[in-house]
DNA sequence: AAGTACCTCAACCGCAACCCG
DNA sequence: CCGGGTTGCGGTTGAGGTACT
């Protein structure tokens, strides 16, 4: 015996809700002080040829009232980020942290805009490691380079960040693209690349941003930008705060930062399009 | 102007968790 | 505890809209 239909599917309407059919919806659950004791019912109390489920999800995604719809604010933005990097796909836990918000808003919003910029990271990197540094993709209008605009290469070319690294300064790497240099070496731990302690989102034990070495010891720096350290070091992306809070945390909370060079290329790059 | 590709998001589907007799 | 009904959730789809050629 296979499962049971929540309905009568040859008997109930489907597809784009009328308005006639939102009224109807939104008149009964006025009248019913905005719960529903059960939706497989409700369509037939509340005259309705639709699916239970159907109408379950109409009112809490549209018709339920205090949804906000339209674009999301950067602040949303990083929320859902932030929570995405320490939960995962769990969007009704993500969208129960934004009033107003549904679950699927948040995962459409997810899906069509936030991750192709999660994962842009460049391929010649090692991104398997689930660390996670915090970087403001969008501070002061630069944007990413697309993947469609540049394949394959240079997701981070009008990041005004070039390399970060981390552990003994300085650290051997290529140089980074002239128009977008920036250097933050964290200290001079020698001979002990994996000292710190492995980073990751999911044990952020040095700072908010997770900067740090994996465990086998071999990724000597978190580099971006198209002439960082072939293959040596790794980066994965998210949202955060600006630039500049970000160089105040690292300083804050790295007492063994070296050096930080925010170049003037950052003033100079030209956001992408411009 | 027309055709095509791409994007958005409302809605559907199926599964698992939960509830209750 | 068990089993059936219901709810909640996340993945996926596809119609309609927009951008591009």
């Amino acid at each position: 015996m296979g499962r049971v239909p929540c309905c009568d599917k040859a008997n109930v309407k489907r597809g784009p809700w009328s308005p006639e059919e939102d009224a109807t919806l939104r008149s009964y659950m006025e009248t019913h002080g905005g719960a529903a004791d059960n939706w497989i019912a409700l369509p037939k109390k509340a005259g309705l040829r639709r699916c239970g489920k159907s109408c379950r999800l109409r009112w809490l995604n549209y018709l339920r009232p205090k949804i906000k719809h339209g674009s999301f604010t950067e602040e949303e933005d990083s929320i859902i980020m932030r929570l995405y990097n320490e939960i995962g796909s769990r969007w009704s836990v993500i969208a129960s942290q934004m009033p107003g918000r549904t679950d699927n808003d948040v995962k459409n919003y997810w899906n069509t805009k936030l991750k192709k910029r999660h994962s842009c990271s460049n391929p010649n990197l090692d991104t398997t490691s689930s660390s996670t540094s915090m970087i403001d993709y969008n501070y002061q209008g630069f944007q990413l380079a697309t993947s469609e605009a540049r394949p394959g290469l240079a997701m981070f070319s009008n990041l005004p960040m070039a390399s970060i690294n981390y552990g003994p300064s300085p650290v051997a790497q290529a140089a980074p693209s002239p128009n977008n240099v920036s250097t933050i070496n964290f200290g001079a731990v020698a001979n002990s690349w994996a000292s710190r302690e492995s980073s990751s989102i999911n044990s952020p034990v040095n700072s908010p941003y997770s900067f740090g070495v994996t465990e086998n010891s071999r990724f000597t720096s978190v580099s971006c930008g198209e002439n960082a350290a072939g293959g040596h070091g790794w980066m994965d992306l998210g949202f955060g705060p600006s630039w500049n809070d970000l160089i105040n945390e690292l300083l804050f909370d790295h007492e063994e930062v070296t050096e930080i060079s925010a170049p003037n290329a950052m003033a100079e790059a030209k956001p992408k399009g411009a």
